[in-house]
DNA sequence: CGACCACTTGACAGCTCTCAAAGGTGGTGG
DNA sequence: CCACCACCTTTGAGAGCTGTCAAGTGGTCG
């Protein structure tokens, strides 16, 4: 254990299946364990990095749970996402050489340090890395796609549905409950990455409670019916919608 | 001509600065172009991909305007941008091999196709290319928060103001003016994009003409008052906003 | 234990959506 | 070449959802 905390090692690491050395041979991975060396704490609240710093590294969040915020000119910010174990943070610094966000610590956390270059420099050598940043940076483009479907469509109740059932889900695949969870951001923050007020997310919570769908109580939630937040989520997707089926029978 | 219509030269075109070969020294555009060997002419209204579709290539947009749009499983669908000639589409599709979003030209269109495995291969050789790639996709990435922000903090009029400010933007950086455009879209396709109604949309170019601030003409936009549009896309940023404020003095 | 912060709830206002109708524009076919 | 049709756009009226403002409660952390 005392070894394992102070050298990284990708290869005993229980979240590699979900982090960058995700389909890496052997030996591949030793070399990655040469890049990947250092770790960085990040106490509750703090920033791991902020808008206009220089970016150097991507960062694979190995325990706690962050939030990337964006500010605009005018001083309005927006939460864009919240990021939990085996997840990457930090692409947005590539194309101007510094961050376009900032990444903050919503409880104490600690993430691999994955310096830049030496990710492309090991990326020349190795396709099957190379593929896997592309993938990493390919389902955070799609991420966010998702979430501007669910910002320019949905309405509060659908929107909080779909986020409660995207957080178990990805809790679910780091081992966790399927209808379990602890929020580790406030109602204000939850707002602002899904376009709306803190007011209107507490009211939507208590009109779940109210259909029994989910027990809320402070940042505990316990999903009694997966089904029903489902239909929230998607409210006509059981309705015979030509789109949606046009869609299935399609592929 | 006739010859450089059958091969494509990144060399030689006018859309190299903007484009992938970007940065490229002369040995390595000449390698670029054995790999992108191939156009492809989209007419309007047709899909340059779709949902579900194998994903093999990216694709430069040559001439022509396209949008994306992704769709949820219960049939809404959302416009998630709008790309013009030296943007490059596709990225969506590399996580999944199978792309993510429909891509439908907006007007007769041509696009450079970069079959994605000669991209990565060719981007292990040149380390320039590969930095380029990663860049593109951080733009995307970029982009997509930008539009996130949006989504989730702004009103109607801001909405729209920002995007004509955009669009001018980007087209002037390709030589066209400053302050007058052809939309190649809809209300409905902008409305989707920006997460308003058709009828939203309609209503608010009648604001901004009643206000002397651009003049509409159906798909003509002439922007009167570019500094007018800034304020309303940006309502606090003249006031002494706190945040705003840390920021510049942050930077 | 106390202060502060997060959360909940109510009342009301306002923005955007919905539904509806009419006017324009561009394309197509006779 | 003209007429017609389909689609896009504009505008109005009213409804509904979410935001705003406000007050009070409860939980948490120093």
């Amino acid at each position: 254990m005392d070894i394992q905390s102070l050298k990284v090692a990708c290869s005993s690491c229980n979240l590699r299946e979900l982090c960058l050395p995700m389909g890496l041979s052997a030996p591949e991975m030793v070399r990655l364990e040469d890049v990947v060396s250092n770790r960085r704490r990040v106490k509750r609240g703090a920033a791991l990095f902020t808008i206009g710093e220089p970016f150097t590294a991507l960062y694979a969040v190995r325990s706690g749970f962050f939030k990337t915020c964006v500010t605009s000119i005018d001083g309005r910010d927006q939460v864009t996402g919240f990021q939990m174990m085996g997840e990457i943070i930090g692409m947005d610094g590539i194309v101007h050489d510094q961050h376009a966000c900032d990444a903050v610590a919503l409880e104490d956390a600690e993430v691999c340090v994955l310096p830049f270059d030496k990710i492309e420099q090991l990326s020349r050598e190795f396709s099957a890395l190379q593929h896997h940043v592309h993938k990493i940076m390919s389902r955070e483009i799609v991420r966010d796609q998702s979430v501007m479907l669910l910002l320019g469509t949905m309405r509060a109740e659908e929107r909080l549905a779909a986020f409660l059932l995207n957080l178990v889900q990805r809790l679910h695949a780091r081992g966790f409950s399927q209808s379990e969870l602890v929020l580790r951001m406030t109602r204000e923050e939850i707002g602002s990455y899904l376009g709306m007020k803190l007011e209107t997310v507490s009211r939507t919570f208590s009109r779940f409670m109210d259909d029994d769908i989910i027990e809320v109580k402070q940042r505990y939630v316990l999903i009694k019916d997966t089904q029903g937040l489902e239909a929230l989520a998607n409210p006509h997707a059981a309705a015979g919608n030509a789109k949606a089926e046009r869609n299935i029978s399609a592929s």
